[in-house]
Order: C-alpha cells, then structure tokens, then sequence
DNA sequence: GGGTGACTGTATCGGTCCGATATATATCAG
DNA sequence: CTGATATATATCGGACCGATACAGTCACCC
C-alpha cells in the first residue's frame, strides 16, 4: 500500500493539508496500522495533483504559515475506491526492536531487560490511551474520516479501533503477568552461572 | 535497528548462510516481529564481512547449490551487545493493509469487507500456528537461537513468543466475536441508503 | 519424455520510503 | 530572551523492499 493510497484514504474525510494527513499516520485516526512520513507525503500529494486526483487551494492563515489544503476530485475518489477493489492486500506486519532485543535478555543486564519491559508497557499504555475512550468531537481540526453526522464512529472505524484496543490490552495484559517471572528466572539463572 | 544488527542478532544462534538468515525473518523465530529481505541482507553480509564482524566458510553441497555459512567473529559478538546496550529501540509499529481497507467499509461492497475479514482471519491463524505449540528439534537444519541444550526455549525467547500467541490469540479473537455484526450492520446500512 | 512448479542458493538493481535537515513564523514557559 | 514546542512546506541521502536474474535439484503429472 504506497503512500499515494494512504493519502487519498486520508482525503476521503476532508480537506487536509499534508501536516495534517502526517498528523493522522502519527497521532490520528491510522496511527496504530499505518505509517507515512512528510518526505513521502509531500511529493505524492504532488503527484496525485498532477493526475487529477487532488486540488489544492492556498489559504492564508493568521498567525501561522500558509497552508495548501488538499481535497479529493471526484476522479481521485473514484479511482481509490476502484484500486481498493483491485489491490491485494499486503501482509500485517508487526515490528519492535524491543521484542528483538528482548530475545536476547540471557545475554544483556538485567537492569536493561527490566527498562525495556518498563519502556515496552509504557509504549502500550500511552498507545490504548490513544485510541480514545470518547473522544468524540474535542478536535475541531480537520475533517478525519469515520463519524457520522451525529458524531458516532461508523461501523468500519469502530471495528478497526475495537481491534485495535483488543490487542493493545492483550499485550499489556502479558506483559504485566509475565514481566516478573521473566526477570527472576534470569536473575536465578546469573546466579546459577555464578555458583558454578 | 538496520539490517546488519538484525544479521548479527541471527547469528547469535550459530552460523547460517544469507538465505537462511531470510527464513528466520520469513517463517522462523523472528518472522512474528521483525523483516529483512535478501535484497538487504547479502549486502549487509558482505559488509559485516568487510568490518571483521562475521566470517564465512564456502560450503559445497551435494544436489544443491553451494553456500556461504557465515559465522559470528568475538568482535562481531561483543559488537552486537554492545549495540544493544546504546540502542535506544524504535517505536513498535504494526502495519495492516487490510485494517485501513477496513476503514472504508460502508463504501465497499460488503462481499469484499466479508472477504477481508475472512482473509485477515486465515492469517492470524496461520501465524499463531507457527508460533510453535511445541516444535521442540524436528528442525534439523540452522542452529536458531533461543534453544537450551535440553530443547528448551530460553526465558528471553519464550517471554517473545508467549507474547506473540497472545496477541494473535486476542486479534482472531475479537474478529470472530465482531464480524458477523460488522457484516449485519453493514447490511442493514446498506438497505437504509435504498429505502430513502 | 518433458513441462511445470516448488525449493535451495547467491546476487543485483530500480524505485520507494524514512529520517534528518533547512526554512520560516508564532506561542509559551522559565 | 532563550529555548522548547507547534505549525507548515520542502528536499535529499541513504536504507530497504520487491522483483528479477541465474543456476541447479526434485517431485509431479500428463
């Protein structure tokens, strides 16, 4: 899924800037399953004006930078709906270093397996923070896809965010049962190597 | 955390040549939260070569192609651990093609929604299944890390891997208990937008 | 007998994308 | 009044994926 798509998927709820739609992979609505940055952002919003699929209009502001709010054509529209028919979707793909380093934790000192524990159910936490209780309208900022005109999630987005949630509390769930246990073992096991 | 310390962590585990470095990210121990491509890791090879890190022995084969078996240098080990020891790991991110489909669901055909959920079912399955029940030895091939000398895994391993059944366990979870009311829902949408 | 696909291997390359950086302006806390 | 944070656009080097090439073995089926 290039990020061509990911930008007109992020239109499909509105005008936005390219500091927004950035906003909605960092912090927003597909911060938990997708991932864009502005160096890619910037030129394919410049590309899909180039072939129609977007315009753009300059609109100065008070007190802030001028801003280059994006919107979908019909045309862009069309074909994102279109090429979500055709693609073949990648594979889900999870990644942390975390989980990678804690491989490894026979081999490191106790004290940084504990900090990545620690850091890892931060991470989690702050995460499920996120995706919010009821955060319902308190952004009056740009137009992110997925409510209703009465301000409820629409059926796609509560699915996705239910999911979302659900893995969020799985992970913290483990890592609160098992942290403990992880780190006596390895102190027995230094003990053990010691003694021997 | 680049290709060359994702080589290195591989082959903490014993010599392995390029291709079967790529396995373990693709079906092995690290394919759960970690990637790196061929394309990525013959050239990181070659440069870990380069630096005095790994060392490879030119292996012929009878019936197959012959092999490069790298191994890890003293330094390349102390390297590793080093590294870790300074890293500070990136973000964990998770990234789904068919979740940001998903979003876009009263838009698409339902057939397509229900064949996405299906599909991303299937998946989870698959992926929990390689998370071993109990693989103890039956591969015979690359020496994986993560193994003690009875078969065992290590805490650090088994810590990983417990983690991961529990989040696809929690991911096919909730879409079994949701999908058929995504699905109703949608329907039932679907039949509104006609009516009026 | 021969085509076809699957598996083991090494290697390269185009194109995409991230992450860092530059530039500019404004607010707010200390 | 300095430094941090936020808004905003834009570029660029380098890393990485995905596809492809090349080469050999095996099993299968027609």
């Amino acid at each position: 899924m290039d990020v061509r798509t990911l930008c007109l998927g992020a239109l499909m709820g509105g005008e936005a800037s390219g500091y927004e739609i950035r906003k909605m992979f960092e912090d927003g609505t597909y911060s938990h399953f997708q991932m864009a940055s502005l160096g890619s952002i910037y030129p394919a919003l410049t590309r899909l004006t180039q072939d129609g699929m977007v315009t753009f209009v300059e609109k100065e502001q008070e007190n802030r930078p001028d801003k280059k709010v994006y919107q979908l054509t019909s045309e862009g529209r069309r074909s994102f709906l279109r090429g979500l028919l055709q693609t073949r979707p990648g594979e889900d793909r999870y990644r942390s270093d975390i989980l990678f380093m804690l491989t490894f934790a026979e081999e490191l000192p106790v004290e940084l397996t504990e900090a990545l524990l620690d850091e890892m159910e931060a991470r989690q936490e702050i995460a499920l923070a996120q995706i919010d209780p009821d955060r319902k309208r308190d952004d009056t900022s740009c137009g992110i896809y997925g409510r209703e005109e009465n301000g409820d999630l629409k059926p796609g987005c509560k699915f996705v965010s239910g999911l979302g949630e659900a893995m969020y509390r799985a992970t913290l769930d483990f890592i609160r049962k098992n942290k403990t246990a992880l780190i006596d073992d390895l102190r027995a096991r230094r003990n053990n190597h010691k003694s021997r």
